[in-house]
DNA sequence: TATGAATGAGACTTCATTCAT
DNA sequence: GATGAATGAAGTCTCATTCAT
């Protein structure tokens, strides 16, 4: 993991019916094998025999293995963008704030329950690697703009720094946690969730009171 | 990260001085090179080079790389283990529990500070490789066990599992929150370190009233 | 380049006029592709892009990659057939030696410089690749031979071995010494055109007194 | 052959005895291989393996393929240096020209028919690929400077630049000649280098009159 | 017949690990 | 015991060629 940036982000983007096709299967054995091996010990050969095409038609759609995972991380956040866009409209502010926490948090949870592969790149796009870290695809803060929206509706006076950083608090909390709640059992995720409910709620409170 | 589990831990324990101080040379050498590049990325050459050793050198103390990363995990987890073993005694549960919540980050926060590799075992341990989440090193939850015997103390009646959870969602988000702060300059550290007390005060007060 | 020698020169010789435009314009797009990137490092893909046609079209004319080169070694060779055809009819053979040799080399320099694929095709056909130079298309001994038919009108007791070797001398040379002239600007070119006439008409003039 | 200019010419230079035995081992395995199948053809493996050792070897003394040319272009520049250097010093400029050009030819055509790599690296490093023809690494025009000294000492008041043109006239002419005379048997090869001579001597006889 | 997506062999290169010195 | 040169499996990626549409 030490590729210099590559040129372009994908090669072709899909129009026809059938790339798109192709492309997501891609994207889904991308998600299948970094859930399971981790970034760096993914071979885009796995990939492709996982997509169930060939290595060649892999290299069509994305330049390297890197962009693999950037477009993986981009489908996952459009998929987060669209789970946040289900609450942020109109009422969603005038839920009280344990509700649409709560809510939030369940439509999380059945997303990454769903979607395995976003703990890795939740994990990869963060931590692991520099050369990823650089990068712009910075997933989490992404995310974290969506949750400060909605943080500008309920408390539009807030200063947008603190705003910013209490954002990021709450989405790197709902993650780890997230991610801590798959370890084990079916009991024990729901309990983590509970408690990331709790203790999410219960910080934001006194930002936000109703 | 694909090795079969290595069959001895360690190929020898260093037992004479100048070997124990090659050994931790070598870590801190996989430290900085984990740090730097991460797990996958980095080179059992470069640790070595790092350790102004041989890469011979290096194999006559571990099997593997894999053997260093675990060595390094255990070195972090006794560091750790020291650091709370200050607290632990006596007194510690005299505190209240802000304080002794707000001792205790401090002093991870600069433990974290000071270990960048930590940054990396901590990810690498929980995330990526499952040939290493396979493993018993699992630092955090040996961290949490460290932090249970501390609420055990405050609350002898509190439910096991209930404390073991406790201490897994705090460790998890201290964890996290150590690692965003260090995402950005020190302010941003400062803030983040704040808003986390501010985070696990809130969220242990219920269960451990002063 | 280790292809099998391929089956048949060409999958079809075109005989439609629009094949035979399809045709010329890959051997066009061939020769700038090859001129620009060699030949191995030129890609079907590329000449077919370069043709403003479809790989499948491409491979309609040509079974592989080894029979486009082909190809235009022949073309090539016709255009090369025609140049010396202006010249070795009737009086051909009653110009001075230096008229004629200044002539040839003044057309033949016009040619390579207007076909900057020839220099390509040239190199390749003699140095490169064996599977290249095993077959018949030796470019060079095919140009020596038109040469030699001028040789025999001017000289014809002359001995066929001797003629033959002065003849494959002097395209050697015409042609490396053409290519060094293109290899800088345009004076440059000039100058070496200049001590070209000059060398051949040198070394011939005792072989072919006036 | 796209490859990016080399950071460095080469890893390591070898300087211990064994390192040095085994640096040109690698470097005659790919003078043969690159003689036999071309500079694009010959693959890293068979060189190695002509080389009798395996590919990390290899790539712990040249940074990648282009290297290897550039290491065996130097190494032929250097012995065609030694083989100039028997002759230009003292009395080379006090033999007739002819007698000079003769043995340099000569010399030269021992060199090459004992260097079939030589073949390939005159070739390649000016026609082919336009990455190798953009280095520094042109062999041809290194050549020709020695022979500019020894123009040099026969007539000093001559054109610097007309000095330059001759001289790489001269090298083009003998090398693609010298290549020439190889392609058939011995008796050819003969009567090339004489024709050779006769060529050049003549060419040069009015620059530099005895 | 034309298209261009798909295939997959094979090239280059890295790096964990061994072992002769 | 220490060294670091050597090994070679395995990974990423390219591109000639095929074939379904």
């Amino acid at each position: 993991m030490k590729e210099q940036p590559n040129q372009e982000r994908l090669r072709r983007f899909p129009q026809q019916a059938r790339s798109q096709k192709r492309f997501n299967q891609l994207l889904d054995a991308a998600a299948e094998v970094f859930a399971e091996v981790g970034y760096e010990a993914a071979t885009t050969n796995a990939i492709a025999a996982h997509a169930k095409t060939s290595i060649g038609a892999l290299y069509r759609f994305f330049p390297d293995k890197l962009a693999i995972f950037h477009a993986l991380a981009a489908r996952y956040l459009n998929q987060i963008g669209e789970l946040f866009a289900a609450f942020q409209v109109s009422e969603a502010a005038k839920l009280p704030l344990s509700s649409y926490i709560s809510q939030v948090l369940d439509a999380f949870d059945q997303f990454v329950t769903a979607n395995p592969g976003y703990r890795v790149v939740f994990v990869q796009s963060r931590f692991v690697s520099p050369d990823i870290l650089a990068m712009d695809a910075n997933l989490n803060r992404q995310v974290a703009h969506q949750l400060e929206a909605f943080f500008a509706l309920r408390n539009p006076e807030q200063d947008p720094q603190e705003r910013e950083l209490i954002a990021a608090v709450c989405v790197e909390v709902a993650s780890v946690l997230e991610i801590l709640s798959l370890t084990r059992d079916q009991n024990f995720q729901k309990q983590v969730l509970a408690e990331t409910k709790n203790l999410l709620i219960g910080y934001l409170q006194p930002y936000f009171p109703d």
